[in-house]
DNA sequence: ATGGATGCAAAGCCTTTGCAAGCTT
DNA sequence: AAGCTTGCAAAGGCTTTGCATCCAT
């Protein structure tokens, strides 16, 4: 990792070493907060400015890609081989993944029959998933009330 | 429109019914600020807090569904009979849709196994167009600078 | 030594909300 | 009259940046 860092201009620093650490331990769909809190159980002086930073840092290098729920909270998610969506659920806001390869196929040639080249792809379904829909029925409206 | 409103409990004003309009006739992909310099165009006492509470109505109301390319800012982009999927160029940031009635069945079947009842989707592809591709070069870090 | 990296604090920006006054029903 | 709406201004909340200092190379 190091050496794939400096390739690229980067530095290693301890700070930088735990926050990668931490992030990938943390696996999915983490936020800048949830990184922060993890680092700082290990090392309470790692500013959130760091954090925050080295976070970019891992998308810019192609290892993570933000993810957007709507709920105002940027979540970083890493780059798996295996190409994934993600299916929201609008009740109890988890968040789970599943295969898209397929899909993903599917999509690139769309793309490229519109001379589009393809860098990144971001598959997600908001709905409501089986444990909610046991426990919960929505409203009459179907207007949320926030 | 007006009475499709009064059934889930909300009047009609004139300026909610400029901002509808205005948001209809901007069609795809708009802003905030966009919408409110249209709507400020055409009647510029209309506050900037109305403007916002009534896209966020019009979503509330399934019309329209927020969309989010990373980029910080929030879009609204109409809901139509048709589903479609985003082509964000990287580079020059345009935006073009694509059909997507296909894969949206394909990702229906893959939410239905997994006990999951699907509400929205969103499919989005971040590449480069062909236009950008002949006029500009990639760096070789792939790295943007941002 | 050098230039990237870090920490703190402050600024930015877009998104939300509080309230009093104004309209639609 | 009653309650939703509106406008303005201010507050929020997350994201970025300035800068002096520190550290990896």
């Amino acid at each position: 990792m190091k050496e794939f860092l400096k390739t690229k201009g980067f530095k290693m620093t301890p700070q930088r070493e735990l926050i990668f650490r931490s992030f990938f331990e943390l696996g999915e769909h983490v936020s800048v907060d949830e990184l922060y809190d993890k680092v700082r159980q290990q090392d309470n002086t790692v500013g959130y400015s760091t954090v925050w930073r080295n976070l970019k840092l891992i998308c810019k290098v192609g290892l993570a890609q933000e993810v957007n729920i709507g709920d105002g909270i940027t979540r970083y998610d890493r780059v798996t081989s295996i190409p994934h969506g993600h299916l929201f659920c609008s009740v109890c806001k988890s968040v789970t993944e599943f295969n898209v390869e397929q899909v993903v196929g599917l999509l690139a040639e769309k793309a490229s029959d519109r001379d589009f080249v393809p860098e990144s792809f971001k598959i997600e379904i908001l709905g409501v998933c089986a444990a909610c829909r046991n426990g919960n029925k929505s409203t009459g409206s179907g207007i949320a009330e926030e």
